[in-house]
DNA sequence: ACCTGAACACCGTTCAAGT
DNA sequence: ACCTGAACACCGTTCAAGT
């Protein structure tokens, strides 16, 4: 049976061979991990075992894991497309900036949420939320008018980003029994509230639909006369 | 010199010592140990050591590590003091019930930082949620309509407390190395912005008072005629 | 029923040593 | 300069065994 690695080329010699590895080899890597099994995959042993290497060598070309994440949240953060701003009036323009967020951390989940994690959601959003700012200049908004404003819409889609990006069961990453809403409200003291009202939250809302309204009605109380031009 | 611990009393047997442990014993040492040095320092085998037991006990009472997690965040939302709702308009006493939650997640910020990793953040909530949705039906909202202003609410409460609860330097935790908003937004490509608009984004904004401003803005746009009464 | 001791399969990290 | 091998101090979890 033929050895399907390793095979061929000048045999050097056993140990301390020359692997050629470049700390952008080792981030483009370890992104490519998180990326494609999450961050609970990314360990030093994994990490290594995937460029065939030995764990010391990971340290020595990337530091320890913090730097490592760091630079692999920088390294995509760069590599991030621009997305294009729609809409005519300063409220739409705001909305698609904030829903473009909204879009990226959900097409790059594994990574967001690892940035979230270590409170680097920033480093990675950047140049989304420059794009945010100037659309919030251009709705009549300066300095701390447009920090605030700004900071709030980030926040807030933050925190739809927190249940959006949750680790499914099917991402192997099995997270712990806790009781869906269902079983949460029916066992709740709901005494003074309508049935129907009950009913109604034992069951999830549509994220997606959820995040648009929710934005929409936020950027009225924002901008100026509500972001109508 | 005497030995402060396990001194004194009938020396039973050196292995197997019945020491009448109980299964709240586990769950409120535990919930303890988080309270005071934060998730990270509930071990089993510290938990164990503080128990003055073996760490198997633990998992003879209390099950594996999520179940135990699960149970001392339930413990303490059994534990939370209602919090009394005030205001005189719809709008206000909304925004009071959901300034309860912000206030009762930074009052326990580690088990609230805790119960955000696992999801589990409506089961710590959950009576608070129920008298939000209660002042919701009061200002005239119905079924569907609380569940959605009631998650549009808690969800951006969640976002502000990402970064609200996020480990300090100070806890022990050592976060990351990520660079503060300074370093970012002065390194970042914000041509087409007012140099005053750059300058307000690279300092962090008082998060209590661009939460409630935050909120005003979200439940006027989220109530019946922006909750007047 | 309640608890121990030993073990297994993992982690991140360091350090002396090789080429 | 670049990389290995061995080790340290941790994890969560299981299992046979004790009383």
């Amino acid at each position: 049976v033929p050895n399907p690695t390793s095979e061929g080329g000048a045999s050097t010699a056993l140990t301390a061979r020359r692997v050629g590895l470049d700390r952008d080899d080792v981030v483009d890597a370890a992104l490519a991990l998180v990326e494609s099994e999450g961050a609970g995959a990314l360990t030093m042993r994994r990490l290594a075992a995937e460029l065939d290497v030995t764990t010391t060598t990971i340290y020595w070309h990337a530091g320890n894991r913090d730097e490592l994440v760091l630079a692999l949240i920088t390294r995509l953060s760069d590599r991030l497309a621009e997305r294009t701003v729609t809409g005519s009036t300063p409220a739409e323009r705001v909305l698609s900036a904030a829903t473009n967020i909204w879009d990226s951390a959900r097409a790059h989940r594994h990574v967001t949420a690892l940035a979230y994690q270590i409170g680097a959601a920033s480093v990675l959003e950047l140049p989304l939320e420059v794009a945010l700012a100037r659309d919030l200049e251009a709705a009549g908004l300066r300095g701390v008018a447009v920090r605030d404003a700004l900071r709030a819409i980030v926040m807030c889609t933050a925190g739809f980003l927190v249940v959006a990006l949750r680790a499914r069961p099917t991402d192997g990453e099995a997270p712990a029994a806790v009781p869906p809403a269902r079983e949460l409200w029916s066992a709740a003291d709901t005494t003074g509230l309508s049935s129907e009202t009950v009913a109604a939250l034992g069951r999830a809302p549509s994220l997606a639909a959820l995040f648009e309204s929710t934005m929409r009605a936020l950027i009225a109380g924002l901008l100026p006369e509500g972001g109508r031009p």
